[in-house]
DNA sequence: TAGATTGTTAATCGATTAACAATC
DNA sequence: TAGATTGTTAATCGATTAACAATC
């Protein structure tokens, strides 16, 4: 019943994986490398080498027997798979400190992204610039999306008014919706969708201490200690 | 040769779905419901309901044929699962918007997290105080960590000090780091390393958002446009 | 040539989905 | 009783890992 769209064929866990590579690899170039090997990469990020191969095969990236992959070009090849050749306008709505955080994340450039208007209720907001970027009521979304077709939508509000928030970006034509509410929100198919929720890592991780305490291994060492 | 920290043989992505689950019966519950069914649940958040069952299974909830589940129960029954009766003492390093915006994450809280010192290097920022939680110098790290013992280090500075941050944390005894730098960093066997990157999920949209360039749909819709 | 690495094809592993008996 | 839902067991699906031939 589940419908996942498709992200070209290409597994989504490799899609999440290439933002690393492209990191690890930019970080390469600086200390002057030309050349890289996917085992080489896979014991530095602490994947399988088989995988890393594999994930670079997807960018159309080739390297060749017992040399490798020439560096610029598989930068090259990731930045083309991921598209960051082509810049996206986007239209954020919160301007919390969430928000803020976005607007002012370094990366986003160098990711296609290109956050040019925030918009928000709260008065005091209202006007100001973040970034370089300014804050507008809510009520202009209309008039900015018609003039400035803005293909992503990022919702940084609090939970609460997210649907409608949502609501509104398709409504003025935004093709694609990132949605970082702990709030599950419906759009029209067509739309695309993107959930982030900071609590389901949290959740994962709070599992993983969870197994701190039920473990013995901890009485193990206090045991330990006391030899 | 991956290696994954297993949380406790309940599948990541089940663990994941969990604080959705939960924010969703909050909400229900206060519309005043009783009971919920694991179909009715699956319509409204987009699941299988076969899977919805089986997550709610791993919880230990208990529900019954024909009517479901009792809403006051399973939550209890996923909080208990989450382990959100303990509450774990976090510090945060990186004080900058990113930052701000996870100590002023109201729900945190509700999910078990008290960050309760954060620490910079930046001298503007330290002595300030973020909705109530305190900004040290890094250097008092040492010293807080060994009064407060906590078990959480949150990353939330920019990439290039991240690593020396983690080896800092480790050094003081913390059992799990949540990384919101796009860097890998490492760390011994025992810390649990959870990363979050912001770059990941928008790779995933970056990539869906280019279907929409290369599929003819666009262009179809162009056409009859025209008409 | 020898040997490491690519890149493909097959095997494994794990999560999701389907089927169905139990039960309220 | 009839029928919807639980909860388990089996089938499917997809990603990861392993094996190996090609090749530089």
């Amino acid at each position: 019943m589940k419908k996942t769209a498709k992200t070209s064929g290409v597994p989504e866990p490799s899609v999440r994986r290439m933002p690393d590579y492209l990191n690890y690899l930019r970080l390469l170039k600086n200390k002057g490398r030309d050349y890289v090997s996917a085992p080489y990469i896979a014991k530095d990020l602490n994947l399988d080498a088989t995988q890393v191969a594999k994930d670079l095969a997807y960018t159309k990236a080739t390297g060749k027997p017992r040399v490798g992959y020439n560096l610029n070009a598989l930068i090259a090849s990731i930045e083309e798979f991921l598209g960051l050749n082509r810049t996206d306008l986007a239209f954020l709505v919160g301007a919390g400190s969430l928000g803020e955080a976005l607007i002012k994340y370094e990366g986003f450039g160098y990711f296609g992204l290109n956050i040019v208007a925030a918009f928000d209720t709260d008065e005091n907001k209202i006007g100001q610039e973040i970034h370089g970027v300014k804050v507008f009521h809510i009520d202009k979304l209309r008039e900015l999306a018609e003039r400035l077709h803005p293909v992503l939508g990022i919702i940084t509000t609090p939970a609460a008014p997210a649907q409608q928030v949502a609501d509104l970006m398709v409504g003025w034509g935004i093709k694609a919706i990132w949605n970082f509410t702990p709030c599950s929100i419906k759009v029209p198919e067509k739309i695309i969708l993107q959930n982030t929720s900071i609590y389901a890592n949290l959740a994962v991780i709070m599992k993983k201490v969870q197994t701190l305490y039920d473990n013995p291994i901890s009485k193990i060492e206090d045991i330990s200690n006391t030899l």
